[in-house]
DNA sequence: AAATTTTCCAACCGCTGTCTT
DNA sequence: CAAGACAGCGGTTGGAAAATT
């Protein structure tokens, strides 16, 4: 018996070994590399410049196949790679660009400057992923299990997630380890439509590279595109349309297009005058316009919005128009707070005319945060606005908190590693 | 200390889109 | 226009290292 299960064993170490450490039937050799060869893959591209991978492997000596050796030098070699220990800024962008993007780890790889996809892919199903089930959330939607039947269903033809609500991660707190259960979100969903049309929002400004997703200007260009073509009708158009604004060089069109370009280089290199080129290379795949059937809510206290998973205009031309900071109404008639932060939103970003605007403000904080009022040791998540008023807010403070609903952020508390429970909902 | 299991990530594979001929 | 070459992407896997029994 022993002596069949050595046999047995022996054989199985011998068929691995075969498949991983000798030469394959086209005699390349496979598995980890060694010094040797990545001296040889790197004096050869140093020499010779990268692209011919099919050919590079005969040319430099190296007895791998060309996609071996270009995974090799775009992962690991090439200078700049940053390896290894994602700082707790990188994994919060992670977890957000996962929310906004799905498994587009290419994608997600451009706004983390020096990772590769590969490794936040990694990083994400090693790390970040556990990290969510943990505290209850659902990986793939971003929203707390058992909220969302049908998970997948937040998933598109393409295997992109649609849904955009980033949530907060609080960073491991390597001292008080478990025993705890998955703290779950103790808020209630927000039903506040001017919150949920500031979420969208939020989640684009606070993941912007680049003045082309400036989401307020994105949507003046939406207009034309959207309910197939009806602007002024909304209530026509019985079911919703995804609506995604196009790279001006994308052959993407129409409403149902899932996914758009990555424009950040295009635009940087290309457009030196914004307000001369319509911005239309916004991806708002994650935004539907539709007809609502009751005004659950105001922006503006003109913009009736729904209260579902998506944002849904009942006057698009009213909305613009708020976004655009041409309401007829001043910000302090709206309704709730996120009404006004939406207003404040609005209108700085309406009056941004370039990119270097955009940054100068994010840097600035031109509408800074100020003193958080109330008692952040008992509060965790409120629907309530915590005591934050509009004009305290700063736009890169907020993002989503794990029930998808608006919350602000403030990044100095976690590094402080103060009370890290300082989620406000927006009524 | 040894055996076993789990974790993690480097690398591979198959597929798709784009470019070239 | 078709076919092949090529680059890029995302899912999966093998195995070394770490953790656990």
């Amino acid at each position: 018996m022993l002596l069949i299960l050595s046999h047995k064993i022996t054989l199985i170490c011998f068929i691995r070994m075969e498949r991983t450490l000798l030469d394959s039937e086209d005699n390349l050799k496979r598995g980890t590399w060694t010094a040797e060869e990545d001296q040889n893959l790197i004096a050869y591209i140093q020499k010779h410049g990268e692209g011919g991978w099919r050919s590079l492997p005969e040319k430099a000596g190296l007895r791998r196949c060309g996609k071996s050796c270009r995974l090799r030098w775009l992962n690991y070699l090439r200078p700049g790679v940053k390896r290894g220990d994602f700082t707790s800024e990188e994994a919060q962008s992670i977890i957000e660009l996962h929310a906004a993007l799905g498994n587009r780890w290419a994608a997600i790889a451009r706004h983390l400057p020096k990772r590769t996809d590969n490794e936040i892919k990694n990083y994400w199903n090693a790390h970040l992923k556990k990290r969510l089930v943990n505290m209850g959330i659902d990986p793939v939607t971003h929203k707390p299990v058992g909220t969302t039947p049908g998970a997948s269903s937040s998933e598109n033809s393409n295997n992109t997630v649609v849904n955009t609500d980033p949530m907060i991660i609080h960073e491991e707190n390597a001292t008080s380890k478990e025993s705890e259960p998955p703290q779950q979100p103790t808020s209630s969903r927000s039903t506040s439509a001017s919150a949920l049309l500031l979420n969208k929002l939020a989640t684009r400004v606070t993941t912007l590279q680049c003045f082309d997703l400036d989401p307020l200007r994105a949507f003046s260009s939406l207009q034309p595109m959207s309910f197939n073509g009806n602007t002024s009708n909304a209530s026509a158009d019985s079911e919703s349309s995804t609506a995604t604004i196009c790279h001006p060089t994308s052959s993407c069109q129409g409403n149902n297009a899932s996914i758009a370009p990555d424009t950040s280089d295009y635009w940087l290199d290309n457009i030196s005058d914004p307000l001369t080129t319509p911005l239309n290379c916004l991806d708002l795949s994650n935004i539907v316009l539709s007809p609502v059937s009751a005004d659950h809510g105001n922006v503006g206290d003109d913009v009736g919005v729904s209260v579902d998973a998506n944002i849904e205009y009942s006057d698009l031309s009213n909305a613009l128009s708020i976004l655009e900071g041409n309401a007829s109404e001043p910000a302090n008639s709206c309704s709730s707070t996120s009404s006004r932060v939406l207003d404040d939103m609005a209108s700085k970003l309406a009056s941004l005319r370039s990119f270097d605007e955009l940054q100068d403000w994010q840097n600035t904080n031109t509408i800074p945060p100020g003193p958080i009022q109330g008692d952040h040791s008992v509060i965790t998540t409120t629907t309530g606005d915590g005591g934050l008023s509009a004009c305290d807010i700063n736009i890169e403070d907020m993002i989503f908190d794990t029930v998808g609903s608006a919350v602000f952020y403030k990044p100095n508390y976690l590094e402080n590693e103060l009370e890290p429970s300082y989620l406000f909902d927006i009524p």
